[in-house]
DNA sequence: TCTGGGGTCCTTAGTCCA
DNA sequence: TCTGTGGACTAAGGACCC
């Protein structure tokens, strides 16, 4: 059951917090190897066309940042130690760090696996202030988990997000410096905290929106704030306009969710050389529709929109959909789609990338039985493949059109490549 | 220079239908 | 019967986030 709890919309007290694991994946790394403690630690981009996922911030003293391309990482720092991710691994330490929150509050909501926004209102009259238990949660944290996090503090959720940069350790021109752990924006200061600010510390502003931005004149939170609305609607569309100028008025009324369902389930993968065979594209879209299907069974839900999405090699990127006249989270129906929208596409020139995608969700619950279909047989050898795959893992049994002659079933594309529909335990949320 | 994977939300355009 | 309109739905792509 996904059923939605929400808190309420800020009141004006200090009362949200948004809790930020410090370098997360690299630092669950370094507790599991202590002999890197203080050794520049790169996760992710192992492969020759890989990004870093997560940094250490000893190798963040050389330029190393998440997303960036792992053969730049690779020459600004050599000597750094490269590792592959291990999300199953993340899941579960990620798992504990929530339960220590709702420890404190049942109202959380997790952005990632290592971010969660808290509101602590109701909590807060009975166990101390909100920056009280700010530093009550760093403190359980780091002695559960031997993990630092930085705690932002402050009346409405993006103002907490926006405060939580403050606390986190920096990296200055001689080293790395530790943060404060924890920040409060206080009620009342709250503009004087967000206008001196560059727009770009907005949510919602990346690098083309704040390039718009820029050619109207505005470059910091406080340029926005005086503009007029309309004049935002109209350089960057109603939803954007409208949410941008209230954010930078400092108005964020969204609750706190808990137990959010998800919009979508996807698989990608980027193949290490480009493929340019039908036969070997398909085999990929069966198993990526194969995993897909499956996570859609483990999370009780069905979808009605089964997306395919290919990049070629020149990073042209098409997506294309179709709707089924019923949700399904059947591995045959959601392959099949898959494999008819892949076959209506020319893939000669060389495809880089691949994904499978699911949308349109419903819960199993929900959905209306079909009487003319006669999936039975199907829908009980999946349910048997599931717990084969609970039991022996997600790479001892699969449908036979995704073996591709020349890597056998399970395809580590990267021998490297622990994330994807091969993992163990596909991330959940 | 080189650009992952898993998501969310929004915009635009086309179609269908009342 | 024809035309216009607006809502619902679908498809595709873009921007953004971690």
């Amino acid at each position: 059951m996904t059923a939605e709890l929400k808190g309420r919309p800020p009141d004006g007290t200090v009362g949200f917090l948004h809790v930020d694991m410090d370098a997360f994946y690299a630092a669950v790394e370094v507790r599991r190897r202590p002999e890197l403690r203080g050794k520049p630690v790169v996760v992710g981009g192992t492969g020759n066309r890989g990004v870093v996922a997560a940094a250490s911030y000893e190798a963040r003293v050389f330029g190393i940042h998440s997303a960036m391309p792992s053969v730049r990482a690779r020459r600004l720092c050599p000597h750094a130690v490269f590792l592959p991710g291990d999300h199953s691994h993340y899941g579960e330490v990620s798992g504990r760090v929530m339960s220590t929150l709702t420890d404190v509050t049942p109202l959380v909501e997790p952005l990632s696996l290592d971010e969660a926004f808290l509101d602590v209102r109701g909590a807060a009259r009975l166990l101390g202030t909100a920056s009280e238990l700010a530093g009550r949660i760093r403190g359980r944290i780091l002695d559960q988990e031997q993990l630092t996090c930085s705690v932002g503090v402050a009346s409405t959720k993006f103002m907490a997000k926006l405060a939580t940069e403050r606390a986190k350790p920096r990296v200055g021109p001689s080293g790395v410096v530790r943060g404060p752990g924890v920040h409060v924006v206080e009620a009342g200061t709250e503009l004087d905290f967000l206008h001196p600010l560059p727009v770009t510390a907005l949510f919602g502003v990346g690098p083309a929106t704040s390039r718009r931005l820029r050619r109207l004149g505005v470059e910091t939170v406080g340029d926005l704030a005086s503009m007029p609305e309309a004049s935002l609607v109209a350089a960057l569309g109603t939803a954007a306009g409208s949410q941008l100028h209230r954010l930078a008025n400092g108005i964020d009324d969204r609750p706190v969710v808990v137990d959010r369902m998800p919009r979508s389930i996807s698989h990608e993968e980027t193949f290490p050389r480009d493929l340019h065979t039908a036969s070997e594209l398909q085999a990929e879209a069966t198993r990526l529709g194969d995993a897909v299907s499956r996570r859609l069974r483990a999370s009780s839900l069905v979808a009605r929109t089964i997306v395919l999405k290919v990049r070629f090699g020149d990073f042209k990127t098409i997506t294309r959909s179709v709707t089924l006249p019923d949700p399904t989270d059947s591995a045959r129906e959601v392959v099949a789609a898959a494999r008819d929208l892949l076959a209506a596409i020319d893939v000669t020139p060389g495809v880089r990338l691949l994904g499978v995608g699911a949308s349109g969700l419903v819960e199993t619950s929900a959905q209306q039985l079909s009487f003319t279909d006669g999936t039975e047989t199907h829908d009980a050898a999946e349910q048997v493949t599931d717990q084969i795959r609970d039991r022996f893992g997600a790479s001892s049994i699969g449908p036979a059109a995704a073996i591709r002659g020349d890597r056998g079933l399970r395809s580590p594309l990267d021998p490297d490549q622990r994330w994807g529909p091969d993992a163990e335990d596909p991330q959940s949320g």
